[in-house]
DNA sequence: CCTCCTACGTTTAGGCCTAAACATAAACCG
DNA sequence: CGGTTTATGTTTAGGCCTAAACGTAGGAGG
């Protein structure tokens, strides 16, 4: 197997074939994107076993956190995930057909669209949600707890900031 | 527009409601997902302003990178990349039919296809890389550089953690 | 009231990816 | 040597997403 490039690898290839690129943020953007990659496809492995897939945990997931009688409008459901309001309505539709949610029409604004977690649903996400969280806690418990702690707040100051720079559109998972 | 819930707010919320949930890992783990989907949204964006898409700039930007003559076989290509053979397969369909780059069979390994850039390549993604780096420099910019150092070097540890644990498949991008 | 406008969802077309099936050159081996 | 295995790529089927077109319920304004 041959070992990927590194992201300094990279930025230092960057600069040896094209002296003066800005290759700065590369450290930090690249890395990134491999960790939340290879967390992204272990959890998708987790599921695959549970038989469940990412957006209709994510789904579940939202309405549980959001405590009795766990319901949410389509809009609200859109707000808090980080995918499209057409994205969202495949997601319910989809979970629907396996009985895991209900949509009732009515419900808060204009014209709204409540989404309720069945009892199927429910019992869906308490037996998936442990699992999920206890694997990626073991995931990063190469981590101690105040260098993860550190780096939790870090990441949060970047992400302010950046949400400040692009507007907020940065949203939820799990 | 709604405020999207924040990583802590997520771990709150499950403690909440269901109480002994392990939620140590979402700091960082929420916070990776969403930092990752701010910047590849924006990349995704200046790359529409250019008329080029992320996995065209990915697949030139890596002959770019392996300097003179340009040129990688397809399985060298998977092994730099996040992306399945297949998935190449069709990337190198689609930047050929662009005549961005030319396959010529043959070259190291046992039957091996070698990808080159075509100059038409070559100056496609001289045009882009300096765009899309100042650009995501800027975006980082708030981050002073000192603490973007320290911060590198921390999703560094942890990705090399969390590829031992894994197994090697992290791959480039950029 | 009636019309227009706006908020809210859904549907559709198309893109790109993954997994798996497929094709085949080259090496291995009895 | 000739059959079998292995390494490489490509193709296909299907999934899920995005963007954009499309319906339509309720207000807002005249």
């Amino acid at each position: 197997m041959v070992r990927p490039d590194d992201a300094d690898g990279i930025a230092a290839a960057w600069r040896r074939e094209r002296p003066g690129t800005p290759t700065e943020s590369i450290g930090v953007v690249t890395r990134i994107w491999q960790i939340g990659k290879l967390l992204a496809d272990d959890r998708a492995r987790v599921l695959a076993e549970l038989g469940i897939d990412r957006g209709t945990m994510d789904l579940l997931s939202v309405l549980r956190r959001a405590g009795e009688p766990y319901e949410l409008t389509t809009r609200e459901l859109t707000a808090r995930t980080l995918i499209t309001a057409g994205a969202i309505s495949q997601r319910v539709a989809r979970a629907e057909a396996a009985g895991l949610v209900r949509r009732t029409p009515g419900g808060a604004g204009r014209r709204a669209v409540t989404v309720t977690l069945t009892d199927a649903g429910h019992a869906e996400i308490e037996r998936t949600v442990d699992r999920v969280l206890t694997r990626e806690v073991e995931l990063i418990s190469g981590l101690p707890a105040e260098r993860r702690r550190q780096l939790a707040r870090e990441l949060s100051d970047l992400l302010t900031d950046l949400t400040d720079r692009l507007g907020p559109p940065a949203r939820t998972e799990i």
